[in-house]
DNA sequence: ACCTTAGGCGCG
DNA sequence: AAAGCGCGCCTAAGGT
């Protein structure tokens, strides 16, 4: 019986069953690269690169080795095939591309600098004095986003190693500084509150850089033709040069005629604001959701432009033009980028691919598109980390929210339970949602409590982790000063400040950990491809990630055992994160020809 | 001529 | 049907 009638530990969440997921190999051992140190090979050259053996502790194993930036490549084939170690670097995104440009793929690795910045703020890590010495100018954080300079649609890999200012040119650390940062984190982790699950994280956060390096060089499958016929259909012929498409053009003319404005501009909000207004049309903002409500001539031809403008400006021929290269979109996406444990990514607009092009997306010839996502992967993420056996009983079922209802909640509607519960995981105060926040409270009190206690924790300044240890950063220096304040106005500011804090910290928590589940089931599941067969044709590759939902582009023949892989990884993960626990995560999965025939 | 911010909207 | 979380990217608008 997994169930209790009161306090503790309620369920059994401890012993993850390491042994049958092979994220984590303590065996494994490390080797670390570097620059050759001049102290030690008194080459004084930067050009070398030194090649650090370790066993599984960080003890180096026996002398270092130095290559040459030319063999590199080969040298690393060789020694991957021989003797499997988990490679140890400074930035995957630096050594990775590169490598892969020249045929090599390595199983496993340790990103330093990504382990850094979670070893550094991670509650789990805070009585090891970790982040009192992790500040060295090589494991800094990465520079912000807006300073590095934007990627081409398809770099220019045709030259290994060849490029002296390259990531991996002068500024590449020694190896045996590396090292020294190898150790102090598996030190650190060794005497943190949880070992395990910190180890667990820092492997699938490396398995997450390889594989968004991978996906990168992969590409997600992309049609133009198919591409450009929607944008034909939608828009009408391509325009010559930056003029608006005909249809678009045509919604615009007619706009003006509706509401008498004969030089109007629709993409500038002050023009359609003050257009809309002599119209008699008294909008507070010129948002899509807004203008639904009014009764108007004008609304209808302004939705549609709004719709059609965004498609030609976000995804149109110009998108294709800079992001599709070789029959692949190539986005790239940002491993850490976002403090909840995300992805994030630069360039394309990777997350954010629209409904009206995915059918762009297309398998090649004799492959197929495996398309999966973890249904309501969030909600289930809070059961598990409440321990809500009430709510457990309701996510039996493929669909978490109508089991909810069935419990009686909201009188049995399905639509209420989803707003309610997605609500308080928001952290929502008004409207329907707000409302039933008391009843699903007294439903699920546990559920509840948990994400409250978060909530209560951020607005008070403090710091809250996820299951597997990514901790958030703590309040500004501002905030903190905000929030001890005389005067009654400054505290009003204040109160918000902390309720702010508040809803960004008790989303944290749900997000962060369903980021945890989802990098240790992208890991798997790559893992499982990897040991497949491959084909005649090649062999299963991933090719897109968002959050909650991967792309696999497979054989025809690797079909059956692709999906296999995906529902077995996203059992592994639950077990990884919580132990044997009665909560299912369920993945739904389509073998389709184009991203669009999913969902 | 550039850079930043705001409004808006796409995705989860 | 939309407020409450996390992103990126487009244009217009308001700076310097």
């Amino acid at each position: 019986m997994w169930s209790t009638p009161h306090g503790g530990d309620r369920w059994r969440t401890s012993g993850c069953p390491l042994h049958t997921v092979q994220l984590v190999q303590n065996e494994a051992m490390y080797i670390v690269l570097g620059a050759a140190d001049p102290a030690q090979e008194g080459t004084g050259s930067r050009e070398g690169i030194s090649l650090l053996r370790t066993d599984a502790s960080g003890t180096p194993a026996d002398g270092t080795e130095v290559l040459d930036r030319a063999t590199l490549a080969g040298a690393l084939r060789r020694i991957e095939e021989a003797e499997h170690p988990r490679w140890v670097w400074d930035r995957t995104r630096d050594w990775y591309p590169e490598l892969l440009a020249a045929g090599v793929a390595v199983e496993r690795c340790h990103d330093l600098t990504l382990c850094s910045a979670i070893l550094r703020s991670s509650e789990f890590t805070a009585g090891t004095g970790y982040a009192a010495n992790a500040e060295r100018p090589v494991m800094d954080d990465p520079p912000p986003l807006q300073a590095l300079p934007a990627l081409p649609a398809a770099p220019d890999q045709d030259a290994l190693f060849d490029d002296p200012a390259g990531p991996s040119g002068a500024d590449l650390a020694a190896a045996t500084d590396l090292l020294e940062e190898l150790r102090r984190q598996l030190e650190a982790v060794r005497q943190s509150t949880h070992p395990g699950r910190l180890s667990l994280l820092l492997a699938a956060e490396s398995a997450g850089a390889l594989i968004a390096a991978e996906m990168q060089h992969a590409g997600v499958p992309w049609s133009t033709d198919v591409h450009e016929a929607v944008l034909e259909e939608y828009l009408g012929a391509r325009p010559a040069g930056y003029q608006r498409p005909e249809k678009l053009e045509a919604l615009a003319a007619e706009l003006r005629a509706v509401l008498g404005a004969p030089a109007l501009n629709p993409d500038s909000p002050q023009e359609l604001m003050r257009a809309l207004h002599r119209a008699g049309i008294e909008v507070k903002t010129t948002r899509s959701w807004e203008l639904q409500q009014v009764h108007h001539p004008a609304v209808a031809p302004l939705l549609r432009y709004k719709k059609l403008s965004r498609l030609h400006t976000a995804n149109g021929w110009a998108w294709l033009d800079a992001w599709v290269d070789g029959g692949r979109f190539r986005p790239e996406y940002v491993v850490g980028g976002v403090v909840s444990g995300r992805w994030a990514s630069r360039g394309g607009g990777a997350l954010q691919i629209p409904r009206q092009i995915r059918s762009a997306a297309r398998a090649d010839r004799g492959w197929k598109l495996i398309v999966a996502d973890a249904a309501q992967l969030e909600p289930r993420v809070l059961v598990a980390l409440a321990q809500d056996s009430t709510m457990a009983a309701a996510a039996r079922g493929k669909d978490l929210y109508a089991g909810i209802a069935a419990q009686g909640f909201g009188g049995g509607d399905r639509a209420k339970a989803k707003g309610a519960l997605l609500g308080a995981i928001y952290g929502a105060t008004t409207g329907e949602s707000g409302r039933l926040l008391p009843e699903l409270t007294r439903t699920y009190p546990r559920a509840v409590g948990y994400v409250e206690a978060a909530a209560k924790e951020g607005a008070r300044g403090g710091v809250v982790t996820t299951r597997l240890g990514r901790s958030c950063p703590p309040p500004s220096e501002r905030w903190r000063q905000a929030q001890h304040t005389t005067s009654a106005e400054e505290q009003r500011r204040a109160d918000a400040l902390a309720r702010s804090r508040g809803r960004f910290t008790r989303n944290f928590v749900v997000q962060g950990s369903a980021a945890d589940w989802a990098a240790c089931w992208l890991a798997e599941l790559r893992r499982r491809l990897r040991a497949m067969p491959a084909q005649p044709e090649g062999r299963p590759e991933l090719v897109f990630f968002l959050h909650d939902e991967v792309m696999v582009h497979a054989p025809e023949e690797a079909v059956p055992a692709v999906v296999e892989a995906v529902e077995a990884s996203a059992a592994a993960a639950k077990e990884l994160l919580f132990g044997r626990i009665p909560v299912e995560f369920p993945v739904s999965v389509a073998v389709v020809d184009s991203y669009d025939q999913a969902k």
